[in-house]
DNA sequence: TAAATTTATGCAGGTTTATGCGGGTTTTTT
DNA sequence: AAAAAACCCGCATAAACCTGCATAAATTTA
């Protein structure tokens, strides 16, 4: 087993159950203490995740260990500008949910009228108090991690809706096997939320570009638009522009 | 369970209930005594929660939402508490919106095991982020002014639902003529919210009472229960009683 | 290809942390 | 005032931690 991969999964883990043990990762990589110990504390110098007595806790508990801080804001800010031009009046967006997303709905100019479809909680709630637009919320059961419905009803109620342009927070996308994810359950809506849309704009900070994930969302011809922090002429954009997507 | 992952549950505790006692916790994480007492120590080291006699208090107020400047407050919260006693584990819960079913979901007791059905963003917001129990929202239109999602889809999605217990935030309540209110997408969602539930609740501060508005939700014969701020003797409350209803 | 360098891992040892328990004190309730 | 509950202090222990060093594998350099 190679040290990334032990590492990628570890962040795998984490992503599902927000928190790691490292006497379980010991056990079930079959190396010792120390090894775990050491890409624990690597994955923490990245900022990856956050190191505890004991194992690590995703970065999702940071919420609730210090005060409310979106992580790199200046720039998920960038980028909500960027995307924020695409969308016109009149338009029916879709959004997903997601901290960039969120920058996206505060970037958004006071004067654009248009229709908002989310199956975000915080996002439609955002909408509705700092927006005059009309909001339309997907709901069903709620997923705690994402924040957002999911499920058959969510997925139903997407089929019989045609959105002009569907904004996507991104965990995950590369040139290759285009955006991916690793929870099933928001999987299912992403993939739907693309088929009910024209037009598909993936969010993301650089430092997502060149990930994979278990699961694809969709592949990158099905892709319109990529949206990073970095000016469009930027060396990493290239393999992405070559695929055929459109890159501000 | 690792050391910080119990912290911030209990920071996540604190803020729904406002308070917490060690005897729920060290039930709850099956630690000792002292464990809790220390967690609670180094909480209140950090200044991030109050420690007092027998558990702990929330510091600052809430900042999700305006519960800030509820009109009020403490009248709802008795109220809340009378009503939280009707919720049992298992049960099948429908919620409405309103701050009076907001202070609801901030007392409802730790170890409630349920399922919350809502059509109000808030709501889902604060049961998502602050319990462990499953939330599926009702989702559709939003209406700025109630704060949650109206229209026909969302008559029938509850079509298809049949809840234990439903509790409605009442705007105006009326010995002869039920619950009545003003707004009529209101309306058609509550009607149907009725209709999808064994029990109805009807929770409200005595200012509301013998108040009627234009459109009827439902009759004084479908209300099982009354909750208000007053002992269920006063005798306001004794019209409610004779009509059948069930007076907290 | 062989040698040198770097990287990843494991181990020995000594230290720190988290937790529970005994026993006694203070606070609250009845 | 008695009883119950919650508190505090110190100690014991197991688990997790760290530092430094050794070794093997991978990579680079000669």
């Amino acid at each position: 087993m190679l040290k990334k991969e032990r590492q990628a999964l570890i962040l795998q883990q984490l992503n599902i159950h927000n928190r790691v043990l490292s006497c379980e990762l010991l056990e079930k990589f079959s190396v010792s203490e120390d090894t775990i110990r050491r890409d624990l504390q690597e994955l923490s110098d990245e900022g990856r995740l956050i190191k505890v007595h004991g194992g690590a806790l995703s970065k999702g508990f940071h919420f609730t260990l210090s005060s409310n801080e979106v992580y790199l804001p200046e720039e998920k800010r960038t980028i909500a500008q960027k995307a924020a031009e695409l969308i016109k009046d009149g338009m029916l967006v879709l959004l997903s949910g997601g901290t960039t997303i969120m920058e996206l709905v505060h970037a958004l100019p006071s004067t654009i009228n248009a229709t908002f479809v989310t199956p975000s909680v915080p996002m439609a709630l955002e909408l509705m108090n700092n927006s005059q637009n009309e909001v339309i919320f997907i709901g069903n059961k709620l997923n705690r991690d994402a924040q957002m419905a999911v499920g058959a009803e969510v997925v139903r109620q997407l089929q019989t809706l045609h959105a002009d342009i569907c904004f996507m927070g991104t965990n995950a996308i590369d040139a290759v096997s285009g955006i991916t994810e690793s929870i099933w359950e928001i999987i299912e809506v992403k993939k739907e939320m693309r088929r009910a849309s024209g037009k598909l704009v993936s969010l993301a900070i650089s430092e997502k570009l060149n990930t994979v994930q278990p699961f694809q969302v969709c592949a990158p011809s099905e892709i319109d638009y990529l949206v990073t922090e970095l000016p469009s002429g930027h060396p990493s954009l290239q393999a992405y522009k070559q695929a055929g997507i459109a890159v501000l």
